[in-house]
DNA sequence: TTAAATAATTGGTATGACCAATTTTGCGCA
DNA sequence: TGCGCAAAATTGGTCATACCAATTATTTAA
């Protein structure tokens, strides 16, 4: 059969052009998030190819989010963007071998600047709940309860931020190396001299957002990192 | 026939499976990058399942960067895992519709970040280079020049960084923006105002890393960041 | 009217065939 | 022997078809 996928490219292969023309229908608005797309046996027709060139297109639309396909249903749009993100980078670090610290300085960048953006728009009820964490977290006398009671106090303080882009990318960071972050974190917080330090840097965070005030809140953070990258210098079996 | 992907899952689809399957055989160094997969119709018989879902496995992989297949040759591991993460960022905006400012501040982000590692990593070869591009930009009288100059110097900083990840990241941000960043680029840069504005603010970034004041960049990005936000409400017709 | 049985739809997988690009083989000639 | 080109084999790309499995729609029976 002559390949013909519409008025279009003819260099690309056949699944790499049914994407484009479905990412185009998705565009103008013909298929919208929730919505159905047509039957894969459909779509063979109207792009006048073979089922296996439009399910090998929708593969990877699936792997990237775009699309979730229901046996016996249908293939319908989602905005499920997260997992391909953290397919991805789970990828870069399988073969690049990214090391440690330069995935921590990554994950500080957004810290801090959802930290500052926070300072603009944390509300009084946040700042509340940020003091009782810190408050909590002195009188704790678990690990895996100091651990968890920071993991929370971070992500308030990047819910504050209001940016969806940076929440979701730290979380999906948080997920792609979890089990490392979950060992540091409680490597960290279980020596005493760690402890004594991180509760008053966390204070100072609070203090500063509590304040508004951006210096202190910078100043906070970076402290913060310094501890951790100190940490992982002294400790760099990885 | 029956469905037996080694020891392994049932519940997932037959393709995911074969996915982790070669996620594995590379983690375990069994593949390496650079190296040929076995034949499609090997790998079908080895796992014991179709060559269509093997090849479905492939697409996915595929998109991610992690392979690449070459027609009449073979399947081949890459590193390319940018590709997949331009595909990711580009399906997040597409879906989700992030709007620009989120975007912007992501990008600030890493961009400070990159700075602040600068401040601490820079060489004077590229300090050299950064004073040379500030006064070209000032003497320059053609707008396309000034933003193409503008990239190069925040290129040039964002090297400094040494951190291959955020530099990666900042890249892609370009492209999937491109289009977005190199209109507004203009757009502010042909401001007369704004062109005094972002020279001094270039004078002060360069002049901050080469003291190595990590105060005084940190200063000098905030505004420059100002400036854009600023540009950015008064001009939100997006 | 409702609930269960049945049929139709739709994605999931498997085969086999053939095309197209690449790689390998082997033959013939210098 | 060694080189170069043609033929063959290999390998990914695409197609058609068949059948399974889950879901959805329809029909039937109480």
């Amino acid at each position: 059969m002559e390949k013909n996928v519409g008025k279009f490219d003819n260099s690309k292969k056949t699944y790499e052009a049914i994407i484009d023309l479905i990412k185009i229908d998705i565009m103008n608005g013909k298929i919208k998030p929730g919505q159905k797309l047509p039957p894969e046996r459909e779509l063979a027709k109207k792009f006048n190819v073979s089922r296996t060139s439009i399910r090998e297109a929708l593969r990877t639309l699936e792997i990237l989010g775009v699309i979730k396909s229901v046996q016996g249903s249908g293939n319908y749009i989602t905005g499920d963007v997260e997992k391909s993100l953290i397919e991805s980078m789970s990828m870069m670090f399988l073969l690049q071998q990214i090391d440690s610290l330069e995935f921590y300085q990554f994950r500080e960048a957004l810290e801090l600047k959802a930290a500052m953006l926070a300072v603009q728009n944390i509300d009084d009820e946040k700042i509340m709940k940020l003091e009782e964490l810190v408050s909590e977290m002195a009188q704790s006398e678990d690990e895996a309860d100091r651990s968890a009671l920071d993991k929370q106090l971070h992500d308030t303080i990047a819910a504050a931020s209001n940016n969806s882009m940076i929440i979701q990318i730290l979380d999906i960071l948080s997920e792609v190396i979890s089990k490392d972050i979950k060992q540091r974190r409680s490597e960290i917080l279980s020596d005493p001299d760690n402890i004594k330090r991180l509760q008053k840097i966390h204070e100072e965070m609070v203090y500063g957002l509590k304040q508004r005030d951006l210096q202190a809140t910078y100043a906070a953070f970076t402290k913060h990192f310094d501890l951790i990258a100190e940490y992982l210098r002294t400790n760099q079996d990885y």
